[in-house]
DNA sequence: TATTCTCAATAATAACTCTAGATGAGAGTA
DNA sequence: TACTCTCATCTAGAGTTATTATTGAGAATA
């Protein structure tokens, strides 16, 4: 039996994304989407950018590799394009759903329910600033049993 | 090659605990530790007490399999024994650490600082309620990175 | 009564195999 | 310059097998 039918095992929006397609969760990938998530929301890089800074971490990826995979990752949803009047394109990291996204799970059947606090996204900043972390995102998971479970 | 080796997935305390000692992740020993975070902190029961709570849920394990999993939990450190002068033990769920336990996590090391803050618990509290859900605990997540690694 | 032991049956999971998807290097294209 | 294509090589992960931990039922123990 292949782990996928484990009762508890937790995997990436990215892994799920590409799986649910046949698809396959890659190296290559997972560094390419981690260097956007590491630079942070509203800044853009094109593929040649992406490449050099990858080199540069030691982490070497082919520039076909590079290519496909942002198109690869804007097709997900997880990037957008911003297409340049002076040519050539650049990529953006795009916040998927809500943000500050917090989740409400039950730990009977799984259903999930999303909201919005203003007050934990505050928090999250301050303990970053404390402890000198430059902050990337947060995320509350209350678990919890749903109506239906109880 | 199996899934352990890859980069992003994320297992249970339970299942990480017992899987480096080579032992396994079973539907019995997560029924069991589901019943005790389901009751809540500062409950206690009985093996007999669980046997019966499991059976009346439908979920048949087997007295003999109660009794070796409850001393499993209190080996693991999720559970507390509490000897009763009546004769007989009792056993109650142990928070493992910090209660309303937060984390400021760094995607690139993974070095991980815990913090506290009674607004996140709070807006957790909030969130239950509104959707009508049980509070068994809640977590706060924060992706960042760490001043060694910007 | 409360708990442990025995042992055949069961099943979690490590290990291995295999295949199609992905990569790297470099040539090709516009 | 900005990107795509080709193709040999590599590898992620599905599928399968095999091992051995775990379970259930009931007897045994204290």
């Amino acid at each position: 039996m292949s782990l996928s039918s484990q009762y508890n095992v937790i995997t990436s929006p990215l892994g799920d994304g590409l799986h649910k397609d046949g698809k396959r969760l890659t190296p290559q990938r997972l560094k390419v989407l981690n260097l956007f998530e590491n630079i942070g929301y509203g800044k853009h890089l094109s593929a040649e950018e992406v490449h050099e800074k990858l080199v540069k971490s030691s982490s070497k990826v082919s520039l076909a590799t590079i290519y496909r995979t942002l198109r690869l990752l804007v097709q997900m949803g997880l990037l957008h394009e911003l297409e340049l009047s002076e040519g050539g394109h650049r990529y953006e990291l795009l916040s998927n759903d809500t943000p500050d996204h917090h989740h409400l799970i039950c730990i009977r059947c799984g259903r999930t329910e999303e909201f919005e606090n203003e007050e934990v996204l505050e928090a999250g900043k301050v303990a970053a600033k404390i402890n000198g972390f430059k902050l990337i995102e947060s995320s509350l998971n209350v678990r919890a049993i749903c109506p239906n479970c109880i």
